[in-house]
DNA sequence: TTGAAAGCGCTAACAA
DNA sequence: TTGTTAGCGCTTTCAA
């Protein structure tokens, strides 16, 4: 095992102080131009590279944050890890991905975690922990930038995406396809009151004084196929469904295909979040976009700014989702022949 | 901001020296009982947590490991990522993505960051970077671990997948469906002829002596889409599709359903890789199953063995893929009305 | 059984 | 402009 070069070795080798070899890697005016020169020769030909752990030691700076999702290999959460990483790349900081599978304790003890390994800042997305243990957390530490959770404490900044807008959205979409009968696909995990996709379809149908068939069901593809099933069994003048995600959507559709149900012209969909994959299927789905690279980039972002300046109040931020109506809510079926642009990244702003 | 509490806190708090509590603390037997349980009282009263910037500095282990995949937003990798980071932390071990976007720069240039970051390991998906960089790197890091990267080093492990057999398995299933005009898409990246995937395609057409038809095209749905609308311009006796991977198969999938064929009935399809969502579109897509989790996990294992045992030499591990037969290529196709299951992660091993 | 000293690699503060 | 000293938090000597 080759043993690694030190500012030490560079410092022999040169005949100076280590200090002065430090002055130089870094940059600083009180050098003198030769020396530095010197230096720095020598520090590409013994192949330097400083020891950040060293670095950190002294400056408390990990140069590393902590991305607290449920799940990486949920689709939603890869494209956020991925504006995070590059955002954090950028300015030479790392991620650190923790994941913990929708369980208020894993949560915590991921939060712990990071905190122990000493993380400069944490991009969380936990909404099981009790907002009493999140503020407690967040006593010992900052800073912190939750995503599309509202709580207020002095070290926790704000990413919202207005969930409740993109619902309404989708809903007066198909209204404006002439819907009358909506239903939502709701996610089972929350009291329905609490969730603002929820809250938005409720009042766009009563804007419009349209009736609400509200189902909750397991937010997958599975619980959308069940709760497509269960719900145009018992409503079955339903013509179109508004799924909390994109999961679910995908289920509903596979359920109304399996019940010979043609998609759009007998039931339309439109699901929420907009990942990847349900541009690339037949029919192609209509989906509530949100901007999942540019979440993680802003989070980043925003841990970074409040890292720099202390005294940076918390703060939020609110995202505007958009629609993308494709051919799962078109009455007027698009044509089919034409290739498709299927895009692969949103970097937008 | 509360300053968090170190050896030295815990020390004066208990009247004894730093190395006493550091005794304690790593469970010693150079210590008293009682001085051990007063110390370890302190340390839970004061909220103690090591630091382990100061541990890793000492230890020269940082207990990370780097994971360089091409890109956390593709859908193959994010289970690999599970898997690394499951096994990882049940060993105290955090892991560390990079995404290198296939760039040969961008690969040595991550590989080179993880070093400098010290990680402790390197799990490494890379194919663009040639064999002597990869080689030059091996020889100033230790250890690594290639996923689907045959090449000789003694400080690199290897975890294979058989991707020969598995398209074997891919073209006997559509012999056995009686399929005569078996094509495929080959991912355009790579040279046919250094693609196992290909060469077990030829390898079991040769064996039934029957014709080829290769068509090479990006490796994405797009690329499906379009390889497929050319492919089947060129040869219209073609009744079935092996695909490099899954995301080509989506695309071609799109491409015969808008071209007014049926799948299964007028073209089979076969996808690889077997991600999630494949299983969950209709048609549902057949696919060479590969156990991404496993994977992951399989490659921190090997990793830790390495670390800890330093004489160990490098070797290789290759798994099995197996062959998940769905609609897309079974002519008597299933009854649709019954709920499939949808598996969530393969944990099998 | 306990403590004191040294050092991991680096940088900040001060001195020359 | 350069060097010396000290210290980040911990562990590994070695001594008491």
């Amino acid at each position: 095992m080759k043993k690694r070069i030190t500012i030490g070795d560079i410092a022999i080798a040169a005949g100076v102080s280590k200090q002065t070899v430090s002055r130089a890697i870094n940059d600083k005016d009180e050098i003198s131009l030769e020396t530095k020169e010197r230096i720095m020769q020598l520090v590409r030909e013994l192949g330097y590279r400083p020891n950040r752990l060293a670095q950190a030691m002294n400056s408390q700076r990990t140069r590393m944050v902590g991305l607290v999702v449920s799940d990486i290999t949920n689709a939603f959460f890869p494209e956020i890890a991925r504006g995070a990483q590059d955002a954090a790349m950028a300015q030479d900081y790392t991620i650190l991905i923790v994941n913990t599978d929708e369980s208020a304790d894993r949560e915590i003890q991921m939060l712990e975690l990071l905190a122990a390994q000493s993380v400069d800042g944490i991009i969380s997305f936990t909404h099981q922990m009790t907002d009493r243990q999140l503020l407690d957390f967040a006593d010992g530490f900052r800073p912190i930038v939750m995503i599309n959770r509202n709580i207020e404490h002095p070290n926790i900044s704000r990413i919202m995406v207005d969930n409740g807008r993109g619902a309404e959205m989708a809903v007066e979409h198909l209204i404006e396809q002439g819907h009358q009968h909506i239903a939502m696909l709701s996610n089972i995990t929350f009291a329905p009151g609490h969730v603002r996709r929820v809250q938005g379809y409720l009042r766009a149908l009563s804007r419009h004084q349209l009736p609400d068939y509200l189902h909750s069901t397991n937010a997958s593809s599975d619980g959308g196929y069940n709760g497509t099933i269960a719900l145009l069994g018992n409503h079955p003048h339903v013509t179109a469904i508004f799924c909390y995600n994109d999961m679910m959507a995908i289920g509903a559709l596979r359920a109304c295909q399996a019940t010979g149900r043609r998609v759009p012209e007998d039931i339309a969909i439109v699901g929420f979040d907009d990942i990847q994959l349900i541009s690339m299927i037949t029919p192609s789905l209509s989906s509530i976009h949100v901007d999942k690279y540019e979440i993680g980039k802003l989070a980043f972002m925003r841990v970074l700014e409040l890292l720099e300046d202390d005294t940076r109040k918390a703060g939020a931020i609110t995202l505007e989702p958009s629609i993308k109506v494709r051919e799962s809510s078109q009455r007027q079926s698009q044509p089919k022949m034409q290739v498709r642009q299927v895009n692969s990244r949103s970097t937008s702003s």
